[in-house]
DNA sequence: AAAGTCCCCAACCGCTGCATT
DNA sequence: TAATGCAGCGGTTGGGGACTT
């Protein structure tokens, strides 16, 4: 019951883009701008593309002030307690660093914070498929069971237990039998605080226009409930919760 | 030096939400 | 109100360089 393809993938140029391409994507976009037709624009370029293959790269590779390189200390750190706070939203997430973009953000955690967070680098590096390595990697949650939750929820589940441990080693233990105590319904306002505060930070930030529905707000908010009281002992705070992700990123 | 393996990242795929008719 | 089409988004893939054996 899929959509039709938003183009012919017959006729359709794939693949990386040459040095010519974007050029004259650049060229045009930044004479006429895109028009608010992305379907439309090759076809007036002149380009054998998709039109969601030219905004892809218009967005990504582009766009003026986008920035390449290195991420900093700062933005390993925002990237980490936004997406303990609000999972996978890469859009959102990238919308706080200023000439990143989502696919950045993306394949940055995916390769890079995620493993230094979660151990989550191999031992060994004996064969392997591409899922084998990915299965490794989500798979640090023991046992190999099926899962009834996100990859991506798990994930900040494991690195508030982290951080739980971190704080209060003897309360982790009975959070490692069960880590699922995290997930208490609460009030939701927690999280439209926290979005609404970011927002503030950025014009272009979907924070407020998001809808959080369903499970992705359920996770929301059981997680921001983990880092809002990590331990029995009470209320942990935003300075505390920072050092330990400088701990967890830059210790090893 | 060669072969095998790993890792990164650009690009693609397909779903969702929104606007328009 | 339902149907349709597009933009935007997150997940996934695969090419190729880097690294290891």
């Amino acid at each position: 019951m899929g959509r039709a393809p938003c183009c012919d993938k017959a006729t359709v140029k794939r693949g990386p883009w040459s040095p010519e391409e974007d050029a004259m994507l650049k060229a045009y976009i930044e004479e006429r701008g895109t028009g608010n037709n992305w379907i439309a624009l090759p076809h007036k370029i002149g380009l054998k593309r998709c039109g969601k293959s030219c905004r892809l790269r218009w967005l990504n590779y582009l766009r003026p002030n986008i920035k390449h390189g290195d991420f900093t200390p700062e933005e390993d750190s925002t990237i980490c307690k936004l997406y303990i706070s609000i999972g996978s939203r890469w859009s959102i997430i990238a919308a706080q660093l200023p000439g990143r973009t989502d696919n950045d953000v993306k394949n940055y955690w995916n390769t890079k914070l995620k493993k230094r967070l979660l151990g989550g680098r191999r031992k060994d590096r004996g064969a392997g498929t591409q899922q084998h390595r990915q299965g490794e990697l989500d798979g640090a949650n023991d046992g190999g069971e099926q899962q009834p939750l996100s990859a991506s929820a798990m994930e900040r589940i494991q690195l508030c237990m982290q951080l739980q441990e971190m704080q209060n080693p003897l309360s982790s233990i009975s959070n490692h039998n069960n880590p699922l105590h995290l997930w208490q319904p609460s009030s939701h306002h927690q999280v439209a605080a926290t979005h609404s505060n970011n927002s503030n930070n950025n014009s272009n930030s979907s924070l407020n226009d998001q809808n959080l529905g369903g499970q992705q707000q359920m996770e929301t908010t059981a997680t921001m409930d983990g880092l809002a009281s990590p331990s029995s002992a009470g209320n942990s705070n935003i300075v505390t919760i920072e050092a330990e992700l400088q701990e967890l990123l830059y210790s090893a």
